[in-house]
DNA sequence: GTGGAAAGTCAACGCCTGATGAGTTACCTT
DNA sequence: AAGGTAACTCATCAGGCGTTGACTTTCCAC
């Protein structure tokens, strides 16, 4: 039953290749998605990693940088974007609809968005990052993808409601929605992403 | 410019009334507010009360009891759902987005909710708590007022962009919503909570 | 082959945290 | 006037945190 263990106690380093750094990044997202940037700890993610916290210092300098190497999205706005309001907007609300329940389902209990969003209710730089990532790789997209009045409004607005869905199904844990089947949470989300993305705004 | 400092190094009982577990409680729920459960820490409570640390303990003998004695909402629900459900379903959305929007923008960097939020996403109890509050507190009276199908995951809808409202305005701070008028974000939100609300839902 | 760089561990540092217990002062009842 | 109780501070504890520097072992280029 002896499992080939990582790290046991011997010093200097191992013939091959380990993968360590992979697997301290890949144990570093599950932590800061679980607790957040506050309550992960460095000795935590090197033990998930199987592997002395040391190394983590000696791979990514400190507890921020590793952060800032963790953080991705799950899905790439750059690509995702255009797919979405490539056939006009109308159905763009649905389409957006049902592509953010399959992530997030698929990726439950392991979306790196929630670690960012974890992490950005405790850490202001984590707040910041976000903020910026938003304005720039995502809301300034879709203004240049939608032609309608107001674009980076109507994309806050999205956004605020994807949040949502996700703080109150991921963190929350509500149960009406955690129950929900995915149809249902599509049909509900579907319109009012497209009331946000095509219906008339005061100040159009 | 001696300004009458409290626990100004002196040892024992102070003369008169001095309210030093209200500025506690206050300065507790400050500091959860902005820094979460994990952030907040007893030291800076106590400082923020003028008040030795220890006298925290004496007062609510562990961080945690002293977290559950700051947990409040800003608004009592018990009241405000038959307010807002009383005349009828129609146009309930409107009004429920107008109170909501108020109060946030009245309350905007002191919102006891977001204390909530901050630290349910660090904090495991206070996800349960926030669960608990809402299927109970919440979700169950609005399913009481409201006569329609599936009220329970109408309401859990409703609160899903509340929530995310709450995140995107005062936690990430997305410019397009911080910046927007009262009015614009209500316009924006009525329809949306009108929609969760009594729009027919696929297993109606 | 030989030497430098990378991978890896170990032990320890200084700091901050929540919590405790003893001691001091004021208040309230009788 | 006396004594109990509540309010309050002080010094201190043990434990966890991020981080560091010295040391060992393997890899790779010349």
């Amino acid at each position: 039953m002896k499992a080939p263990q990582r790290a046991a106690g011997r010093t200097g380093r191992r013939p091959g290749y380990s993968g360590s750094r992979e697997a301290i990044l890949q144990a570093a997202g599950a932590q800061f998605a679980q607790q957040g940037y506050e309550g992960a700890t460095i000795r935590g993610i090197a033990a998930g990693a199987g592997v002395d916290p040391a190394l983590v210092h000696h791979y990514f300098g400190t507890k921020e940088r590793l952060f800032v190497a963790t953080m991705r999205l799950p899905i790439n706005p750059a690509e995702v974007i255009p797919q979405i309001v490539a056939a006009g907007v109308d159905g763009a609300g649905a389409r957006l609809a049902t592509l953010f329940v399959h992530t997030m389902r698929e990726l439950a209990g392991a979306n790196p968005m929630i670690g960012l969003l974890r992490s950005a209710t405790a850490h202001p730089d984590a707040a910041r990052l976000l903020r910026e990532f938003f304005t720039g790789a995502v809301l300034e997209k879709v203004a240049a993808a939608l032609d309608v009045p107001q674009p980076r409004l109507r994309a806050a607005l999205c956004a605020s409601q994807l949040m949502g869905m996700l703080v109150a199904h991921e963190v929350v844990g509500l149960p009406p929605l955690v129950e929900a089947e995915h149809d249902t949470l599509i049909a509900a989300l579907g319109p009012v992403l497209q009331h946000y993305m095509s219906d008339p705004l005061p100040g159009d």
